[in-house]
DNA sequence: TAACTAGGTCTGAAAATAAGACTCAAGAAA
DNA sequence: TTTCTTGAGTCTTATTTTCAGACCTAGTTA
């Protein structure tokens, strides 16, 4: 099967990874909530090539999550790649792989800390139950064919 | 830069991503979760290769993310992956990024409700702070160097 | 005028992926 | 006993992606 065929898949796991399920895709993301904004800036902070940023960021612009537009700089125009929306609501992915990441890959401890600006608690991500409130985990959850699945 | 040299940055976005951020992994375990555990059955139900399939099933279990373990069906002994306690805290960056998904890539609906089992309701991902409790937004959260950081 | 900078494009080599043929062992069928 | 089927892979070849670095272009500064 062709990769790019899995977009059609009726799963909203399947299709965000054909847009984010690649090397860079995600960590330019990561970049963006870090306050990162210029080709220049992504290209020396990831070390990612040139061709492949320019690639990427073409494709993030096209699915909405970044906006590219020319700002004044004092004298220049020059380029910005600005979370919009649809990208801002991706961080509860980004802080839910941070967990993950603080819990099994980060043996001297937390690189980085995620605090509640002023108050000085951490962040964390949580599975609630919508109806009742309670905090879930996998197995508290059974998945339900909904309206968007294919009939058969 | 070589993509396997980000293991080493200190960042826990980016070392998961090492080890989950490729077409096929993450597929695999949303996989595992939904019930898939022999190697015919991840063929199929994903359209993998037969090559990649088994080089990321070892890959998964290098991580310590997947158990291989033969098991007596009714009469032959076959093999199975099944989750770990590490692949199964992957369960809340399964669900951020299904929440998004169902958000921004489900025109006809949700294609799968994930539902709480007995009571009904639907799990969703929220960020909260630890100390305080109260719900976050990117807005809210400022990053901090902690002990894994490097000292520059 | 020359050099620099931001933001790219182009190119060739190396690596990853896709598709399918082949292997191998165990158990079932004839 | 020989053959067939199945699960779980390995191997091979062609195609795509990625990497690394050279090159390009327009405005800026010296």
């Amino acid at each position: 099967m062709k990769y790019e065929e899995l977009i059609e898949q009726p799963c909203s796991i399947t299709r965000p990874m054909t847009v984010l399920g690649d090397r860079w895709t995600f960590l330019i993301v990561k970049q963006s909530f870090a306050g990162v904004r210029r080709f220049e800036d992504f290209l020396t902070s990831l070390g990612i090539s040139r061709g492949l940023l320019s690639e990427r960021l073409d494709r993030l612009v096209e699915h909405g999550i970044l906006d590219r537009e020319p700002y004044k700089d004092e004298r220049r125009t020059r380029m910005e790649y600005r979370l919009t929306t649809k990208g801002r609501d991706l961080y509860p992915i980004l802080i839910a792989i941070r967990d993950w990441g603080d819990t099994y890959m980060a043996p001297d401890g937390p690189p980085v800390h995620y605090r509640h600006a002023g108050c000085g608690g951490e962040a964390h991500v949580h599975i609630t139950c919508d109806k009742c409130g309670e905090e879930l985990s996998a197995h508290d959850v059974a998945p339900e064919p909904g309206t968007g699945a294919v009939r058969a």
